[in-house]
DNA sequence: CTCTCGTGCATTAACGTTAATGTCCGGCCG
DNA sequence: CGGCCGGACATTAACGTTAATGCACGAGAG
């Protein structure tokens, strides 16, 4: 797998009796070339399987056509469908895609800045550990564009794209309470984030809009555990545990508004294990639509996040900001997520027979 | 977020009425430079905030110190937890990660290892589409070490990591008939990839061993949708609509061992609806592991593959040849994956009790 | 005292590319 | 026929770094 070192622009140059310039040009389609020397240059280029050197070219250029992905988890599939969303309109618009992932650790979201910068990265879409804004900071104050997704730091003011995530909290609560719960419990994850910080804010202003009290203990936090290695989703472990001490309290809530639907799986299996079923003894709506989350049994309701339509806005304002320079009025584009109703929720026993269930 | 420019050597050198050398001597740590100097040159270095500049340094180096990463679908649980891992390992190596996703497209495929090669890195890891070899045989050919993941190109002779697929499935359908199935039905992805064909040849051997017949129709494919835009991974449905057909089928299999745990979620939900029961009427077995597979109901018995151990030996092997060059016979590493026993198939009624269920 | 050697720095070259100037030459215009 | 213009290419410089070499100076040995 090994021989011949790659041909540089120099090697054709000389082979062609011409110089380095003019095949450069030649091949970049630049005029000022005769017709001539640009058949016989892109010709020889063909023959000995010339390939730029994209280091030189952005050393020169002063951009390395390259985005920073900085992502927590890529086995949340939120951030999974993310990445795939990210790196193809990246690649569309001619940018490669250098991929960080700092697992929730601080320390190695700083190393991963710092390479980033090393790397002259054009642009970075960051998705923050949200412990310390300093590295975002830095990176923006040498002039790398930069986009904050999911989670923000409204301190450093950069531009922001995220799901209205209060929204979808607020919409799955007033569909439980729709559907007539009165009691609703949350269980969040224990992060220092907006995002959920925001969450609770929908579930606080649904519950009140419909007259409901909002008791002490309505938000559960579920502890998340960091593994050594790698990011692993023990998360419905965890979500297992918390709800089985939930079911064991006196009183049981008639629903439950969980972080992510991952969480829901570990709810799902305490309420089995209790003998109790969903909807008809506990409502269960999830966060995120996840791909398994249709087919639980039953099918999870649950808010659908837009992850693609999410990821491609982070780019649009990305290469937006890189090709204007900074807007003075950074843009904060909150995403409505779309709640997706399925059997966790329908009542078992319809109130009234005028409607039909809706379908799909 | 924007002003000033990055700071270079020479910043720092003329300010301090040094050569530029000095200064990168003095910053790398190499000798031949007074005390007092570099601790001069250090101190300054932080008070301006110098950051080298990665494309220089490659470029001269002739090493980006980067590797790439191609994968296919970040969606699939087991890609997103190798991308953890090969960034976590890559990234303790001082290596950074340019990322392909080619959602199985060879267009993609082909076009990013072009993008690779330009960007000079310095080893890559693949997972190829598997339609055809030339653009990983370019890249080799032009010296880039490069590693196949879990989808093997035997005509390249390139080291190869993967999971022994063939044993999986084979401890996957010896456990059905151990646990009293006779008759076993494999649903598997319609992708040409040599994954798929050693797992049906792991379940052909099983059964042979076991004198069971492997009648026509004991392998059933599974259709593969491919979204317009970005991985998405449709497949529980595909894989119900498949099931859903397979039950309208006059005699039922005793168990099906199915290609991966998105595909027990369609077969789970077409059971359902067939009002039968697992393990009791059909028995499941899933190949992955997907973090939600223990929360199923019943939890599912599946193949756990070492996506981590899988991901690091690859980087482990891909730096072992950058360092070394290419070993003279390339190593293929078959990792073993284990079996998670779980609900979806104990016999509902043990036949004897001299012996406890296995616990956990 | 001279010769040699080593220390500490400067100078030069190189990586492969693009951009800014230079130069030659043929043709066209007045 | 002289001057001028512009096409087609060459030459030079630059990006920011590292490696190879050069050079001055002081110390130690003979």
């Amino acid at each position: 797998m090994a021989q011949g070192r790659r041909h540089t622009l120099r090697d054709i140059a000389e082979t062609l009796n011409l110089s380095v310039n003019t095949v450069s040009r030649a091949l970049s389609g630049k005029d000022g070339i005769g017709d001539r020397t640009r058949a016989l240059v892109r010709a020889e280029a063909e023959r000995v399987g010339y390939v730029p050197n994209t280091l030189a070219r952005s050393l020169v250029l002063g951009s390395a056509m390259t985005l920073g992905l900085v992502i927590t988890n890529p086995s949340n599939p939120f951030y999974a469908q993310l990445i795939s969303g990210i790196e193809l309109r990246a690649r569309a618009h001619g940018y490669s895609l250098l991929l960080v992932v700092t697992d929730e650790s601080e320390e190695i979201e700083a190393r991963g800045a710092e390479s980033l910068l090393r790397s002259s990265v054009s642009g970075a879409i960051v998705v923050p550990v949200q412990g310390r804004a300093d590295p975002w900071r830095r990176l923006g104050g040498v002039g790398v564009p930069t986009v904050l997704l999911n989670r923000d730091l409204p301190e450093l003011g950069y531009p922001f794209v995220g799901t209205d995530n209060e929204l979808g909290a607020y919409q799955a609560t007033a569909h439980a309470i729709a559907r007539g719960a009165r009691s609703i419990v949350v269980l969040e994850e224990d992060l220092p984030i907006t995002t959920i910080a925001n969450r609770i804010a929908g579930f606080r202003r649904a519950m009140t809009e419909a007259g409901l009290p909002v008791p002490r203990g309505s938000v559960i936090s579920v502890p998340t555990r960091r593994l050594e290695e790698a990011a692993l989703p023990w998360q419905p472990e965890q979500a297992y545990r918390v709800a089985r001490r939930l079911l064991r309290r006196g009183t049981l809530p008639d629903a439950v508004v969980v972080g992510n639907d991952y969480f829901a799986l570990g709810l799902y299996r305490a309420l089995h294990e209790h003998g109790l079923k969903v909807p008809a003894d506990m409502m269960v709506i999830g966060f995120g639509d996840y791909p398994f989350s249709e087919f639980l049994q039953p099918s999870l309701t649950t808010v659908r996040l837009p992850a693609l339509e999410v990821g491609s806005t982070a780019v649009d304002l990305l290469l937006e900001q890189i090709a204007d320079g900074p807007a003075e009025e950074p843009r904060r584009q909150l995403i409505a997520p779309t709640l997706v109703t399925r059997d966790s929720t329908r009542p078992p026993i319809p109130e009234s027979r005028t409607r039909p269930l809706d379908g799909h």
